[in-house]
DNA sequence: GTGATTACCGAAACCGGTTTCGTCAAGTGT
DNA sequence: ACACTTGACGAAACCGGTTTCGGTAATCAC
């Protein structure tokens, strides 16, 4: 009879000291709180939840110990029977390392605030690829981590969408797919930015207006990219096939957009980014061609990054805000757990101009802006010999 | 006895609608499992957990079963009892708007890849004061949604610390603090580089070398500045208190003390700068003041952010890996929170010289600066009128 | 005054796991 | 042959809440 349950119920090997050594004590259970209070664990559990049998001097009553006592439900003994576990997911793709994110903290920021007044959490994970993050957040799902999710980056055909619909699990797009039905929306009307972007332009007498866009399987830049469409239609600018690169995504992708677009034999004399680093890189290859960007040539961008303000000359740009954005989406994935219709949530937001000096009236002719090329080009070429 | 309990016991007006339609039906439970397996729960839950006491026979059963069945024990089911939530929060203090981070996702995305390995989730809130930074912590212990945390960005006397340490909650700091008793931190050597780049510029032949901090408060900007005062003495050149600037965290304040620094009777050859955006302003300042940056005068920065390598010229840094930084962060935070001695785990790692074109050999005396400064100021000047 | 409601609360089941304790058959020593 | 281990598993308690189902006393209708 000595040491018999020696080798009986031992905890395995690789996780044996499992918990910290303080074992978290000040923790006070509802049961604790219903003796001190002398009632049922039931009764004081239905009076912080607020049910209507319990009286409201009851209801007090408790609410009152529960502070003075510091109780706090436990978060997980709770989700065990409601299966909420009251916190919302966000999987950020990190695939290509040029996954700029300039406001990703304010976007958390947004996020995190509105989920905490509810006294929600948001968990953050990462993702490799398009694969990995399907992968992510089936595991997010399956093990029960949280009880919706925040879309980030929508793609035209997203398969997180297929898979969160498949699922049954809520969630909220920040962006919009090819097909919404089904689902809640939060976006900024990039497209909308653009086209006055163009007008703006126009207005300042441009006539050869280019547009550097982004990813082509991003839906932004469809949209966006349509928006500049429609600005030079409204406008009575006629668009040209030449004028217009994609896949811009970096400072060095703009720059060698706008190396290229002032290469042609008619080049623009503005330039409409759909991303401000993108616009960063052509403003260098103006200046690296001799141009002087917001006189002899105009740029436009998009995102308000804040280093757009410390650029030479400052940038003209299309700001969002990424706070607001989160704080709204937030908002929405809440209610669509809660049981409200997707199909209630579509909120689209501006971005607001931020007039700086990177643009302005038209100064030279598409001819003008040739020769100077050419020239800067020549200098170039000769200096390298 | 009709509908007698039809306003009994029902939800709160407040949230009745909780839990989504579908009721996530693909859940398989413990119980299933056993019950397809002819064994009893807690000989499965034994099983899946190695217990010693359970046939290697049967464990393998199970294991193939639950992987065949799709079996994921429900996360809070488990930390009901174990008091493990299997998550680890991460704090962001957002205080201040200019609080760039420019490599928070690569952060993000190592914490992620390490906690992922072993099935862990990562929660993160925001703060926006270092009062609040308290209360958020505090929030996520007694909700239970955390088992430890990360401390980024410690401060030389950290609030955080000695509330964690109160109520038992395991951490890791990212950087260090004044009293690092029971404290495991990881950290990289800032002021290492700062060293390192001042004996650069010294072999550079650089004698008159500033040095642009960050804010006071934070522990990394003594430890750096501290470097930089150590590479000055060993390189044998005498420290002056005029050439030292701190408080500057961004590209604004990079640029104002460097016109200060150069407004100087003997101006510095030199920039050492604590961080890459105040030596971005800091090169901004000296080209609007007509000096060549890597000619006329040299700018080292320090934390490796993308833009340095298209400003003009490229700028010289030493870069940290954030995203290693994350990964060691969260293995050594599952460690403590495993029961590991917190005092064995301090990690200093490097940050590694990136040489582009911001610094050079030395070309020009603190004179011969000082009067190119002069004839661009009184151009200024003169062009205002 | 009596039966039917109604307001309020407690007992117990339940959620999905983990852990303790006990049991039972097979093996071991003498 | 008999007491003693040992290996392998099941029953039941437990974790901290929520929810269902009754039950009791007071109120109301007639």
């Amino acid at each position: 009879m000595v040491n018999f349950d020696k080798n009986q119920g031992t905890m395995p090997d690789n996780n044996r000291v499992y918990g910290s050594k303080k074992t978290r004590a000040g923790k006070v259970t509802i049961q604790q709180l219903s003796d001190h209070l002398s009632l049922s664990k039931s009764t004081v559990s239905r009076a912080l939840n607020k049910y209507s049998d319990i009286a409201e001097t009851t209801q007090l009553r408790v609410a009152n110990a529960a502070k003075k006592m510091g109780y706090r439900p436990s978060n997980h003994a709770q989700a065990i029977r409601t299966g909420l576990v009251k916190s919302v997911g966000l999987v950020l793709n990190v695939a290509g390392e040029n996954a700029h994110r300039p406001f990703l903290s304010e976007f958390l920021n947004g996020i995190s605030l509105r989920l905490g007044e509810d006294e929600w959490t948001l968990v953050v994970a990462t993702a490799q690829s398009d694969n990995d993050s399907l992968e992510v957040h089936a595991r997010l799902i399956a093990e029960q981590k949280v009880d919706g999710f925040i879309l980030p980056r929508t793609k035209i055909h997203d398969l997180r969408v297929e898979l969160l619909k498949e699922k049954g699990v809520p969630f909220v797009l920040y962006g919009r797919v090819a097909d919404n039905t089904d689902c809640a929306w939060f976006d900024v009307a990039g497209e909308k930015a653009m086209e006055k972007a163009v007008a703006r332009l126009a207005n300042f007498g441009h006539k050869r207006i280019a547009f550097i866009g982004g990813h082509i399987n991003k839906n932004f830049e469809l949209l966006r990219r349509d928006g500049y469409l429609v600005g030079l239609a409204k406008m009575g600018v006629e668009a040209e096939e030449c004028l217009i690169i994609e896949d811009a995504m970096s400072i060095e992708q703009g720059f060698r957009a706008a190396r290229s677009l002032l290469a042609l034999e008619e080049p623009p004399t503005a330039f409409v980014c759909a991303l401000d680093r993108a616009a960063m890189g052509a403003c260098r290859a103006a200046t690296s061609l001799g141009l002087f960007v917001g006189r002899d040539i105009s740029v436009i961008g998009y995102d308000g990054i804040p280093e757009g303000a410390y650029m030479m000359p400052p940038l003209t740009t299309f700001a969002v805000d990424s706070k607001m954005a989160g704080i709204r989406l937030a908002d929405i994935i809440l209610n669509v757990i809660r049981g409200a219709d997707e199909n209630s949530f579509r909120e689209l937001v501006d971005a607001h101009l931020v007039e700086r000096q990177s643009d302005g009236p038209v100064t030279k002719s598409p001819k003008e802006i040739s020769a100077l090329v050419a020239e800067a080009l020549q200098l170039g070429h000769r200096r390298k010999k």
